[in-house]
DNA sequence: CGTTTGTTATATCATATATATAACAGTAGT
DNA sequence: ACTACTGTTATATATATGATATAACAAACG
């Protein structure tokens, strides 16, 4: 599991954790049904410790995106949540388009940007 | 100045208030040259510290949403750096964009909220 | 002079993050 | 039965961040 961690960043280590793991997801790096390496091989791989982790892991079952099961660990399985993921993607849009129109991004620059990541992660599929 | 915060959001107050007051100017709510209330003035009308305030202001100076001048106050002055930001929300959409993807959620979708979203700020202006 | 501006300096408290040890119950393979 | 592994839980500690409180400062304005 190719995972890479910025610990400079001012964002959390369990939080790069769930978006790496998310996007991972998304370019089809990972598949539903896939075991996630144990809280204690891929803390050890990373170099940090076991309990942040599990965080990520915890965190990632709480919205959906991994399932454990005490004889396999945990795996990844995705629950489809549209319309609850749509109305989370608008609010996190608003704010980020807001700070992209102040800067004269236009309509078109977005869109361009949205097939360019869509197109990453669909090709991947 | 129509501020809304939080308190049980997991987000920071500051952070909530730098977000309020850039989509409110991608809202056309205030322009260019508008004085932003005073440090002390914004904390009591929401019921909170001048320091929290003052971090809001910081952060919206050092991230060229307003400049500080000694006789009016902190002040709306966007500076346009189009080519960061296109990257600062290349960046961002990733992650968003990955979550959707996660949930069956289409690039027409996307499409459609971005349309949405620029029309509620392009309208205003 | 008095008031207001942003700013700076301390100090305190609560919470979040990350680490470290340790232990537990369930599962798998030998 | 034993061993090794799984996620999970419980403590404890250290550090950083967020928010508050009180106080003071220089600059600008009337």
């Amino acid at each position: 599991m190719y995972i890479e961690i910025d610990f400079n960043s001012d964002e959390a280590i369990y939080s790069q954790l769930c978006d790496q793991i998310i996007m991972g997801i998304a370019a089809s790096r990972y598949h539903d049904g896939d075991p996630l390496p144990s809280v204690r091989q891929l803390a050890d791989d990373i170099g940090i410790n076991m309990h942040t982790v599990n965080k990520a892991y915890t965190v990632l079952r709480q919205q959906g995106y991994v399932k454990v099961d005490r004889r396999r660990g945990a795996v990844i399985s995705v629950e489809p949540d549209k319309a609850n993921a749509l109305a989370e993607l608008k609010e996190s849009l608003r704010v980020d388009i807001a700070r992209a129109f102040c800067r004269n991004i236009t309509k078109d620059d977005v869109h361009e940007l949205v097939d360019q990541i869509f197109d990453e992660y669909r090709s991947a599929k």
